[in-house]
DNA sequence: GATGTCTTTCGAAGCGCTTCGAAAGTGGGG
DNA sequence: CCCCACTTTCGAAGCGCTTCGAAAGACATC
């Protein structure tokens, strides 16, 4: 590997004139830089990382906590590790990933080592551990999510209350009034992941607002069947469904109503909110809110990088607004071929 | 942050015994280390990763490349990158993610800067520019998968051939002799993703041996219904079936015989082969010969660790032995309950 | 008592880079 | 022709650690 030396020795310039036409810290004339960029290119130089790391005491290396509970979705999971890490390379940082129990240890770690300049926290409970810890720990901390206490946190993340209101708004313009949420699993929301509940409070509040009775239903795995039963059990005339729920669950949803008697969007229109997966293949493709895992990592990154380059002073909480994406799985309640 | 100065002064030594005492590389008097040992406990100490590096010429990080195509498994990925980063703290390694178009710009650079000590390759193609970029750069390397040309390389994979001969195997032992694959998307196998070519391989060169017609069908995303269509079609006596496919393909496999109006396991027994996905949940639970992700990456990880601290020279290719799960999908032909 | 052998600890070099301060070179104004 | 300001480049310190060689001390042997 050739080293700084030896393209110093090429161009014939000292290592400090070297690092600086790389670097572009100081001016340099226009001739040497080139001199020094054509050896460097020459040589196939790649700075040292470690070497680099330690004098400037910067590693330009971001972790990633993502833990493991039982039920959490590898493939959102795996998006947003992936995101992050996009993100991170657009700002020339790599990105660490710390899993499974390594998730708290990993943090202390990689922030007591400087291994990391920041860290990026994923998968939030309501009181997660790792709260406490970002706030013990002296590393630029950035979360995607929110816990229940942000005292000193910086926390980005979907403002799942304003998608469950929208979703609501929609189906009100619709002219839909008889509106229900499938919602997670109560094992979910009792390990209080939190943005499920934030979306069930966010939908609760606002069809009390707007004078809905709206019932909940949460699910277990694969169980759309019995979750569209027990709604219309508790609104036999629904005619709006929220879904802010599983891949799989919204995936059956459809033929779920349709074994009800329900045709979609005709009888019951249908908004996804709030979700990652996408529905476009589906048998009726949903209007959706997303939680668009680009957009919050995106956000999250950039926000660490200011701060741990500028020293930025982060809100503790940023809720990026919703959008609304159109599929035809919302019609007007006149318009429905059932009424016919 | 504490540093190895504070620590050498607040147990009364220099700076090389509070190395040797941490690292354990030379003998010190016990009474001597256990001071040490005392003093950066009480101050805390943990030693500063890239000073570390540096001095030590090792990173303690390893890269693992996983690129996304189109038709990538997120869950499966993140499942192999996380079993990756399990197995590399057992070593005492981190992991590095390197995604997307990064997968190989990012081996060179983490290789070329001394970013990382070894590199992990998932999802590897059989004709992957990452095979000839590991000959290139001086770093060990560790393929999960198995290329097209593995002269120069390491990988290790399960032995998907030797699974579908077991699968095969498992069929004729229940008397079954009309055995069809369900492969995976014939865009997969044009990409020339490796494992479902030598599973596919190894299922036909196998039925060939034993004298079997051995129709192959390759669905499309969610084509369950039309794949069994197609083999009743080839064989209309279909009494085995062995399934080397998608997770989505494989749990609607017993609607679609059955709505053929075959039963499972009586009409047809089936084997889900080489798959990273759990049968347990389906209406019919199905055999299995997993590929075992953490069986996979241990192993890969065990492989490197070896190559990077030992100097070990590996062979080029490990294949891991098959194990077999019994769920009760196969069942003996003269046992079915259609034939009564 | 000198020599050799161990054990235990220390000092210093050096890993490859960044960055500060200063030296060397250049040119205009007095 | 000297001085000053400016541009351009260099030298050296230092980041925190590892590791080699050697010093210092303890003890047995001849």
């Amino acid at each position: 590997m050739a080293t700084i030396q030896d393209v110093a020795r090429e161009a014939g310039v000292s290592i400090s004139t070297v690092s600086y036409a790389l670097s572009g810290k100081r001016s340099l004339k226009a001739e040497t830089r080139e001199r020094v960029l054509a050896a460097a290119a020459a040589l196939g130089y790649l700075p040292h990382a470690s070497a680099r790391m330690l004098a400037a005491n910067r590693s330009h290396i971001l972790a990633v906590t993502a833990p493991l509970h039982p039920d959490t979705d590898h493939s959102a999971h795996m998006v947003f590790a992936m995101e992050v890490t996009k993100a991170a390379r657009l700002h020339d940082y790599d990105t660490l990933l710390l899993v499974d129990t390594d998730a708290s240890e990993g943090m202390r770690r990689s922030a007591g080592t400087a291994l990391a300049d920041g860290i990026v926290v994923l998968d939030v409970d309501a009181h997660d551990e790792r709260a406490q810890l970002a706030r013990d720990i002296a590393c630029p901390t950035v979360f995607i999510g929110i816990p229940a206490d942000t005292t000193g946190l910086v926390c980005v993340d979907l403002d799942f209350a304003a998608a469950a209101r929208d979703a609501i708004d929609a189906l009100l313009v619709a002219g839909r009034r008889n509106i229900g949420l499938v919602s997670h699993p109560l094992e979910t929301m009792r390990r209080e992941s939190n943005f499920p509940l934030r979306f069930r409070e966010g939908f609760v509040d606002h069809a009390r607002e707007v004078g809905l009775e709206a019932p909940v239903a949460h699910p277990e795995f694969h169980r759309a069947h019995e979750a569209v039963a027990a709604l219309l059990e508790a609104q036999p005339d629904l005619d709006g469904l929220v879904l802010n729920t599983t891949a799989e669950v919204a995936s059956s949803v459809t033929a779920a109503l349709v074994e009800h008697g329900r045709t979609v969007p005709g009888d019951v229109s249908v908004i996804a909110a709030g979700v990652t997966f996408s529905t476009a293949r589906f048998t009726v493709p949903f209007d959706t809110i997303p939680l668009d895992a680009s957009a919050s990592c995106s956000a999250a990154v950039d926000l660490l990088a200011r701060i741990i380059d500028d020293g930025f002073v982060a809100p503790e909480t940023t809720l990026l607004p919703p959008t609304y994406i159109t599929r035809g799985s919302v019609v007007h309640a006149t318009t429905r071929p059932s009424e016919v």
